[in-house]
DNA sequence: CTCACATTGTGAAAGTTTTCACAATTCATT
DNA sequence: AATGAATTGTGAAAACTTTCACAATGTGAG
């Protein structure tokens, strides 16, 4: 029981979670260019919200800034690095390695840092049993062992839509407990595990229309 | 004069603009599946809502349902699409043809008719002068004078975070109304300009976040 | 040391979105 | 034709999120 604990209790929503991670970007970047303290509003102009919101966001893992000098970088990126990330690496899997899947481990390099694809899974003989950018490839039939033996919480389904329930499902029984989930399907799946959607075809639409009719705004809520 | 108008004066929230894409999306597989018609709950389990919701949204569309049968598939198919799209096919602009990229030209067949990505750009010259999907890619230099003459009204951005801000600025310039922004910095644009942000690093932390704390709960709210 | 100022932290207000709940309506059956 | 079961459409309530606004608090100049 040595890991630092907070109030907990009280539940943070997904949104606020998602600036979060946002911040800590921004103080990366911050910090690797040797700034020593950050302004809410300077943090806000550089993820799209209002100085407000950033306070109340900031607020929530207990950061204190001086007034006048605003927040230290270093320090609040601790914070935010300890509020957000368990300690450790943590392994994610992906399933489908299709154009979309490909695309995402590599990515995976420039990831924060803590975070990795460690294992992909696919249907095709001709995918599997080799290394992409540094990822080893596995056929889906051994998903539920390779998840198991790597105790994988995370993973990303970037399998057509048709299939994307069944992984899920498999995932969830293997042990996986969080799902980012690319195919245009909602998935069901017991509470207990945590699943979020990114629909890029209904993105478009969305843009589409609003850029048809006489535009909204151009609100920041990413992903 | 002829176009359909709509009471319109009242706005309609992004949210629901991103439902009623799906609605649709679903629609077209039930009329393919030649289903006569669907309840709003048969219509929520599929999208991952509440059957009030639905309903709710299908309301801003004038849809009309029958009690005790549902809404016909066909003629709300047809609502859906009106409502959402513009007569014609709409051409789409793809910026930075990397793994990404690929991915969505890849992807681009499969979306809904009526919506394609019609010229891609990269600033690597092996990437252009070809055809890659079906679609013509061309050195960003040409980026203005492409999209002026195919008169192009949306575009992806899929470059590294260092450029996206740059990249928007030029397509705003040439007209373009409506951006997904996959680039994980906000882009500061004109209000004509809407902007969606894709973030696939957030949203892949707030998956750990959840994962790894009791989970949340299996919200549905996509892109 | 004191003053003026910029900024934080936060209670309360405002705004937005979702859910509830129920009258109205339609259909199938008797 | 009348009854009952299922479903829509929607006003109102609840839940959630963002913004406002201001006291408290450091900071730096004079």
């Amino acid at each position: 029981m040595s890991a630092p604990s907070y109030p907990e209790a009280i539940l943070i929503s997904e949104r606020t979670i998602g600036r979060l991670a946002q911040y800590r970007r921004i103080l990366t970047e911050l910090v690797r260019d040797n700034l020593e303290t950050v302004h809410s509003h300077q943090l806000a102009l550089r993820c799209g919200g209002s100085a407000a919101q950033v306070r109340r966001d900031l607020m929530v893992i207990g950061a204190e800034g001086s007034p006048n000098k605003g927040y230290k970088c270093a320090k609040l990126l601790a914070s935010l690095a300890e509020f957000l990330t368990q300690p450790g690496t943590q392994k994610v899997a992906l399933v489908g390695i299709g154009n979309l899947g490909r695309a995402l481990l590599s990515y995976s390099h420039k990831q924060q840092p803590g975070l990795l694809i460690v294992a992909a899974f696919d249907i095709a003989p001709d995918k599997t049993n080799k290394v992409i950018d540094g990822c080893r490839c596995f056929h889906i039939d051994t998903l539920e062992s390779v998840i198991k033996e790597q105790n994988i919480k995370v993973a990303i389904i970037a399998v057509p839509g048709e299939a994307a329930q069944l992984v899920a499902d498999r995932l969830a029984i293997a042990g996986v407990r969080g799902i980012v989930n690319f195919a245009p399907a909602p998935l069901h799946l017991p509470p207990s595990v945590f699943v979020e959607n990114i629909d890029v075809t209904m993105s478009l639409e969305k843009v589409v229309y609003f850029a048809a009719k006489g535009t909204q705004s151009e609100r920041n809520k990413s992903a």
